[in-house]
This record gives C-alpha cells, structure tokens and sequence, in this order.
DNA sequence: TGAATAGGTGATATATTCATCACATAACGC
DNA sequence: GCGTTATGTGATGAATATATCACCTATTCA
C-alpha cells in the first residue's frame, strides 16, 4: 500500500482550520487589491476574538506548511500568500475524485436505502431507538 | 468578518488527517474496479498499525463530514465514497486560488529577500544550514 | 437456541491543537 | 540612549484528536 505523500500533510494540517483558511483569504484580496504584503499586526486586528499570539501561531502553522511566507521591511512584517501547495493538494489529491463528481451520487442514493447511524451522526436516526440503559 | 462557510468545516477536519484520506482512496479505488462498495471489516484489514475501533473512528468522522456513506447488507456493512463534498470545497475555496498559482509565487520569491524565521519553520529555505534534527 | 462472524459502543489514556499571559527582541524617531 | 511601536518566544493550561481495551448488539447458519 503505497504511503501517502506525507509531504502535504502540513498544508491539510494547516487548512483544517477556519481561522487560518480566513488568513489565507485576506491575503489573496490583498493581493487583488495590489498589497502584495500584508503586515502582520493588520491581520492580527482582523480578528478581535482572537489574541495576538493566537494570530501569530497561526501564521506559524501556515509558514511552516509554505502556504505563508513573510518578509521583513523595517520594523514590520510583510506576509505573502503562496498558493503553490494550495495547487499541489488540487492535482495530487482532489483532482483524482473529479471522476466520482458526476453522477455518482446519485446511483449512490439509489443503493443506500438503509443508511447505517453513525455513533454521533445527528441525522435524524429511524424509529429503531434501542436505549442503553 | 463573515464566518466561513463551517459547513464545510467538518470537511476540511476529516481529511486533515492522512489515514482517512487513505480510506477515501482505497474506497475510490475500489469504485473504479466496479466494487461499489466496501465493507468495514476490508477497510479494517488495509490499515494493519490501526485496531479496528480506531479504523471505525476514522470511518465516523468520514461519515460526519458526508464524505462515506454507509448502507447495511446482511452481516456486513458496505462503505461508500461520496465525492460532492469534496468537489465543494474545491468549488467554495481551493478555486479561488487558482488565480494566484502562474507566476505569483515567482515574483514574490524577488521580493521576499530576507524571510523571517519562524518559530519552527523546517521548511529548509536555502543552502542555510539547518541543524535540527 | 446457541456458536461464529461482522459490526458498534463506553470508558479511558495520550498526543496534538489552540488559546492565554508575561516577557524579550528589533526598528524607528526624538 | 530612551520611549514607542511591531513583532517574537517560553511557560502553560483547556479542549480536541487519536488511539486502545473490554464488552455489547446484530446477522447468519447449524
């Protein structure tokens, strides 16, 4: 069984959070703006429920998965966004399901009548409670 | 600041992880060799350093996000992919990316002369020697 | 009914993630 | 140098993710 390319684990590391999927799109209108930089504080004040350092180890996490990568111009840092593995999780992995996209679901619905309830799924299990007393 | 779309969110979290990526390639693999679907206890044999409790979280979690679905036949239960969410979040996020992926990271390598480094950044930047081991 | 097989669940231990405060470092302007 | 501003870091704690064992439920078949 061929291992996974474990060299884009960090960037779905990375991506799995909200927080730092919103940096990665304040720095992509910003460079659709033409500021090709954004400084750190200023990302750091668009998110008042969040703390500095919250903000900054975020940022963290998105340098070290190269989705981020910052650049010092005097006493401030300018980050930029790099959608490079942004790219690369599209063609290594997410292209391959293009195929499954069609139609797939369908027959798929059509095979499923009696769905199996997952432990936490809220999905509205059928009539069969069986309590655990 | 609008709140991203956390529907997508349980998503991005199950395929944070690379094992569960793993089972959403052996169930499209065995899609394309017309096995439609399959059953837990096969999936469960594919990951022989996992227990079998642990295969079944992982298959919850794939279940949660909409990525599995599982139906019931006989003693058994047959996992299948479903694909939609996947194409979701290539649709709602990863293709607004697109159009920084030609030539943005070029310009910006220009730019970023003096990278900051970060807390633990592994990411090897050039010839610099980098001795953690 | 009872054995064998496939799957599900509760309690629980450990690792990682995510957040905080307090303090340190670097650059700018006086 | 000194104070202000912008950023970086160590120690630390709560929440979540990940894994395990032991035991329970459901289906098939003798």
């Amino acid at each position: 069984m061929a291992p996974h390319h474990d060299e884009l684990d960090p960037v779905w590391k990375a991506l799995a959070n909200p927080d730092r999927r919103s940096i990665l799109d304040l720095l992509r209108e910003a460079e659709l703006r033409g500021r090709a930089g954004t400084p750190t504080g200023e990302l750091v004040m668009a998110f008042p429920g969040l703390s500095r350092f919250a903000v900054m180890q975020h940022l963290e996490v998105l340098q070290d998965a190269n989705l981020v990568v910052a650049r010092r111009d005097g006493r401030m840092v300018l980050n930029y966004l790099n959608a490079v593995p942004i790219r690369a999780i599209y063609e290594r992995w997410v292209s391959r399901f293009e195929g499954q996209w069609a139609g797939a679901l369908l027959s798929l619905k059509r095979r499923v009548e009696s769905r199996v309830p997952s432990r936490s799924s809220a999905a509205a299990p059928r009539g069969k409670e069986h309590s655990r007393g």
